[in-house]
RNA sequence: UCAGUUAAACUUGUGGUCGCGGUUUGCUUGUGAUGAGCAAAGUGAGGAAAGUCCGGGCAUCAAAAGACAGGGUGCCGGCUAACGGCCGGUGGAGGCGACUCUAAGGAAAGUGCAACAGAAAUAAACCGCCCGCAAGGGUAAGGAUGGAAAGGUGAGGUAAGAGCUCACCGGGAAGGUGGAGACAUCUUCCGUCACUGUAAACCCCACCCGAUGCAAGUUUAAGCGAAGGCUAUGUGCUGUCUUUCACGCCUUCCAAAAGAAACGCUUGAGCCUGCUGGCAACAACAGGCCUAGAUAGAUGACCACAGAACACAGAACUCGGCUUAUGUUUAACUGAUCGG
RNA sequence: UGGGGUGUCGCCAAGCGGUAAGGCAUUGGACUCUGACUCCAACAUCCGUAGGUUCGAAUCCUACCACCCCAG
């Protein structure tokens, strides 16, 4: 099953609606929907890096977020990432995304 | 060994465990219609994919031609679909050298500008020098400047001077020879050898350029209506104008949708190998190959071995260049030192 | 992806071949018992960066860098 978020309206629904939970280098937005299974978007802006940066991040999200079983059902989410989130490793990434979802 | 110049090559590979985008095949399932899911096979970013600085293809503007404006290029010859690119030369500049760089047409077609300094800036007004009692005349040596001051140095010459004369250097004109040409070289003549620099100032000359860009554009797509204006004095290549030519054109309102899908989209001036022509760029021929097409936008995570690959960095219609960022290796050559 | 624009003092900005205006801010001084206002003075030489043209470049040319805007 397909668990992204696509279409721009759904984001700003997100973003007006959700909840916010941040740490250093990471912001989740999170709303309850009707849906069974989650929905999830990545927003990463062109401060964080070069495209290459930002692709090499959203595939590392992107696996966090698949292996880790952190995101519930019945909920929406929108991950945002601040600037310094490129230089992270895989390990310390993981870790922090892990402390968003518990928040 | 050190310092340097030039030219190339590569940009990870193999094996595991999960995961992603196209393609093909098979199975399951479903709709009014497009479909959806699973499995297997096979495939999936670059040398710069970047900057967007040039030039093509392609698409639309109904079709075509011309003039002006505007823009670009600028030594010569060649290559190319084309170019502001590349190759080979010429002149000039730099370097001990290997070698590198070079917007390099025209200033006697015309116009503009040249601050400050300086006597004077394109010009012989001033100081000066000489002749002369003076009036006046001769002169361009010298006059702390400046980027630039009407060839330079030396000798002769003179009242003082001066290409006034001579030697050397520089400059110009004509002709010959070599070369495809840029140009090179030789001979002869010229002291009227007076006219500085700047054209990446306007400009002149030669050559080139229609505009807009795949968010172009086409289809699914269907269904039309009402009112008003201009009628060949209207509209039409979109900076202006003209000609041929084409034809209805423009504005407002109502209804519908609110922005969906497909095509364009990857077979192309394509890549590899061989051979022929050419100094080379490149071209011709033969054989072989099919190699990403996404749309919140596909390559990641954890290991093992090899290893320099740990750098710079991610296709978005496409191709040829340029420029910039950046890791490693190789070859040839140059200079210095030491040794033989 | 395509198209367009802007970089000048800490901030806002003028200048477009000949030694870079002005305002705000800042610093020092004067005035005042003190402060504000006012007055006087100081503050750019790396005009985003690097080359080139020119006697001379913020200005002209070329290549880069950064930022901003427009088009679904």
């Amino acid at each position: 099953m397909d668990h992204r978020l696509k279409k721009d309206k759904q984001f700003s629904y997100v973003y007006r609606k959700g909840k916010r939970a941040h740490s250093e280098h990471l912001t989740l937005f999170s709303v309850a929907s009707k849906f069974k299974t989650y929905k999830i978007g990545y927003a990463i802006s062109k401060k964080i890096g070069k495209a290459n940066q930002r692709n090499k991040l959203k595939r590392r999200l992107k696996e966090i977020v698949r292996t880790g079983n952190f995101a519930k059902d019945n909920f929406n989410y929108v991950l945002m990432a601040k600037v310094g989130a490129a230089e992270l490793d895989f390990a310390s990434l993981k870790a922090e995304v892990k402390k968003v979802f518990e928040k």
